[in-house]
DNA sequence: TATTTTGGTCTTTTT
DNA sequence: GACCAAAATA
């Protein structure tokens, strides 16, 4: 096999680093960092493990440390590895070097495991049975296409949905099991007992279609390294230097990848914080910290414990919060400025009636810090789940505060897009039968499910692929003339497509497609509300397109990122997931919605154990911590979940800040008299909240409500909500009113919500 | 075949 | 209430 890495024509010497063994000048970005900073960067040889706090200064560490390393030669840039967890998190490393070290930081490899994976793969891939061209399959397709072998193997898919199954398929990955390594105790009663085998014939459907999942890209990889000790010892060799960022949320199969390429030179640099810990539930091991010290010989530990970020009040409370879980290694975040720093704003702990009331707090907030010339880019709301944005989303639109929204629902992942990429993929892999069989029927072309089918059993015994056996069909009379006829119409177009694609840029390729193959005019004659958006979408989509110069470069960043970055550089208020924020800072962080059964989540409640407890406090640590200067953080007595508006107790996190950290602030005007439970104030309620541990808030009123309800409510009686006012209950289902409002209409609510009028 | 209706499940968090 | 899948209907 020719060596591609023989290309180094000046390989460095092997320096030993040391401060004093020259003269040249020392650049600033090196003298300006803290003893222990300085340390992680020049400690260069040999396993290092930085643990870093919060806003203490990793991501500047990393990045100095690798500007070090190729400023003093002690290796080239493409020599190094560095491994990020998120794309955002990899471009902006690579640019902060590069501002550094000038263009050389392009030949570093660096990006997120999986970019690194595939990278590898495409050069390797044939020796674990891909071929270069192979296709990452997303979540969707991952599910089809298991689903496809429990049907074929007559799973009952009600009692064991596929998401379960493939669940439990991806933890073994991410824990670097390949089908053959999980013994049926592991596997337990799951898909009827049948699950290893089901493992085993889903990664056998993979390699047939020339595809891999996102587990697949590291598994492949330790497959590779462990059956071609040449190719291992090729990269070992390479890689005279291993950084790690965020380390604390590498799974074993990402810990086994490291292990093994850094085993040649030895020099593997980790960077984490066990208290940022927030992916478990995605395989991500702790344990891996507390290993390596065991694992790596003699490791150098290094403790960044000085806090350049967040004010002492922010600092206090975010350290005390923490303080609460047992679980951990320990470390004490330390303000970096003077000693008489001031301590900064109090945290505002605000308790409001409902969700909506929320929004309008908090962007009433907003809009106030920006009368006070605050940037809005400075500020963003930080959710526990998904479903919070829309509130704030709607609140932005009605009051016109421009807003973005971080990893909402993904262009990627829009039916409309999934749909033109699936064309792309036809045509750059003829043999991508998942893509095939998405388009094959869209637009609508008179082929449908019996046709599919029928091609499908055809392939299936020939062993070809769902295209190829469509071609063989249509010479044949096995298909209805009209289905025939229009099945070739689209091979050969496919065909045709594919030939233009040496020639034309993928951009126009793709309007080419989207024209010609209907699948624009589909939505034009779409009379539905959203078809003009999806339209949009794919103007958009073709747009972006006009980056890539080759359809496959494009098709792996589809796979490996699906976000679309195009961030406007406007001044607007960020909404994010909490898990999406690590990393970010802001001076102002908005945390909303902080009830119990929210956050901490129901499921992390629910699962038994203090550990899903003790990550939804990290959650909260890393919520806390991307403040520089002041926290808002709310409840809501009211939250409406699947139509039903449903009591909720303010978190027990709030319970757990320092008292001296915060300001409670009540809801006078709204609330003061409408709402018997609101009307006390605060402060009082909290004092005695600590030591009694029922929050006033729901405290007597609503509890003694809830209680005395059973039964007292009946079909015909008028009764009064808070929200929705007068009205006359038309049916009684448990604690379920169904209410006919006089103002309102028919509603159904809870019966703690109402009173008798 | 395509469209409508119904019935069941939902919401953590993401590469 | 929204979204998906399977059944019922045109």
């Amino acid at each position: 096999m020719s060596d591609p890495f023989t290309l180094d024509d000046a390989p460095p010497p092997a320096v030993i680093p040391s401060p004093a063994s020259g003269p040249a000048p020392e650049p600033p970005w090196l003298t300006s960092l803290n003893p222990e900073q300085r340390q992680a960067v020049e400690v260069t040889e040999g396993p290092v493990l930085v643990l870093s706090g919060a806003g203490t200064g990793k991501t500047r560490v990393l990045i100095t440390r690798l500007a070090y390393i190729i400023g003093r030669r002690l290796a080239q840039p493409r020599q190094i590895l560095a491994v990020t967890f998120t794309n955002r998190a990899a471009r902006e490393m690579r640019e902060r070097v590069a501002g550094l070290v000038g263009p050389m930081a392009e030949s570093l490899w660096l990006g997120t495991f999986h970019a690194l994976g595939v990278k590898i793969l495409r050069k390797h891939g044939e020796l674990v049975g891909l071929k270069s061209n192979f296709t990452i399959l997303d979540t969707d397709d991952q599910t089809r296409l298991l689903k496809q072998v429990m049907e074929a193997e007559g799973i009952d898919h009600k009692k064991w949905p596929v998401q379960v199954l493939l669940g439990a398929i991806q933890r073994w990955k991410d824990k670097g099991l390949t089908h053959d390594r999980v013994t049926s105790a592991m596997a337990g009663d799951l898909a009827a007992g049948r699950a290893v085998d089901l493992y085993r014939q889903y990664q056998e459907r993979l390699t047939t279609l020339n595809a891999a999942d996102f587990g697949d890209l590291l598994l492949h990889c330790l497959t590779l390294f462990q059956d071609h000790a040449e190719v291992l010892a090729e990269y070992q060799d390479r890689f005279k230097y291993i950084l790690v960022d965020e380390y604390q949320d590498t799974n074993v199969a990402q810990y086994l990848w490291l292990r093994l390429l850094c085993q040649k030179h030895h020099n593997l640099c980790c960077v984490g914080d066990d208290d940022q810990s927030i992916y478990s539930w995605r395989g991500a091991e702790v344990g891996n910290i507390l290993r390596f010290e065991k694992d790596f010989k003699d490791p150098k530990i290094i403790r960044l414990e000085r806090n350049y970020r967040s004010t002492p009040t922010i600092l206090a409370a975010a350290s005390h919060l923490i303080s609460h879980n047992t679980d951990r290694l320990g470390k004490t975040l330390k303000t970096a400025g003077d000693a008489n720093t001031e301590p900064g704003d109090p945290i505002i702990i605000r308790g409001v009636w409902d969700g909506p009331e929320e929004a309008r707090w908090v962007v009433e907030e907003i809009e106030a810090a920006q009368s006070k010339d605050q940037k809005l880019a400075s500020m963003a709301i930080l959710v526990r789940a998904g479903f919070q944005m829309l509130e704030f989303e709607e609140r932005f639109i009605t009051t016109g505060v421009p807003y973005r929204v971080i990893g909402g629902p993904r262009f990627y992942e829009r039916m409309e897009i999934r749909d033109a990429i699936a064309y792309l993929r036809c045509i750059h892999a003829p043999t991508d039968d998942l893509a095939f069989e998405r388009v094959v029927n869209k637009p609508k072309r008179g082929i449908g499910e019996a046709s599919v089918q029928k091609v499908h059993v055809f392939a299936h015994s020939a062993g070809l692929s769902l295209m190829e056996a469509a071609f063989q069909l249509c010479e044949t009379d096995e298909l209805r003339a009209q289905t025939r006829k229009s099945l070739g119409t689209l091979i050969t177009d496919l065909a045709r497509w594919r030939s233009l694609r040496e020639t034309m840029p993928p951009a126009d390729l793709a309007a080419q497609v989207l024209d010609e193959s209907g699948y624009t005019d589909m939505w034009q004659r779409d009379t539905s509300p959203e078809a003009p958006g999806r339209l949009e979408n794919l103007k958009e989509f073709v747009g972006g397109l006009e980056e890539w110069d080759t359809i496959p470069a494009f098709l792996d960043h589809v796979s490996l990122v699906m976000e679309n970055d195009n961030q406007a550089n406007d001044d607007a208020v960020t909404i994010m997931t909490l898990h999406a924020a690590k990393g970010l800072e802001f001076d102002t962080v908005f945390l909303p919605g902080w009830e119990e059964e929210l956050f901490p989540h129901r499921r992390a409640l629910d699962e038994g154990g203090g550990a899903a407890l003790e990550e939804e406090r990290r959650l909260a640590y890393v919520g806390l911590t991307r403040a520089r200067k002041k926290v808002f953080a709310s409840f809501a007595a009211n939250r409406r979940i699947y139509n039903q508006w449903q009591a909720s107790l303010p978190s027990r996190f709030i319970v757990e800040f320092p008292e001296d950290c915060v300001e409670h602030i009540s809801d006078s005007g709204l609330m003061g008299s409408a709402a018997p439970g609101f009307s006390g104030g605060w402060n009082s309620g909290w004092q005695t909240q600590k030591t009694s541990r029922a929050p006033d808030i729901a405290g007597d009123t609503w509890q003694a409500h809830k209680r005395e309800s059973a039964g007292t409510y009946q079909v015909g009686m008028r009764i009064f909500h808070q929200k929705f006012g007068y009205g006359v209950i038309r049916a009684v289902e448990d604690t379920r009113l169904d209410i006919a409002f006089e103002k309102a209409g028919q509603k159904k609510v809870l019966d703690s919500f109402v009173e008798p009028a």
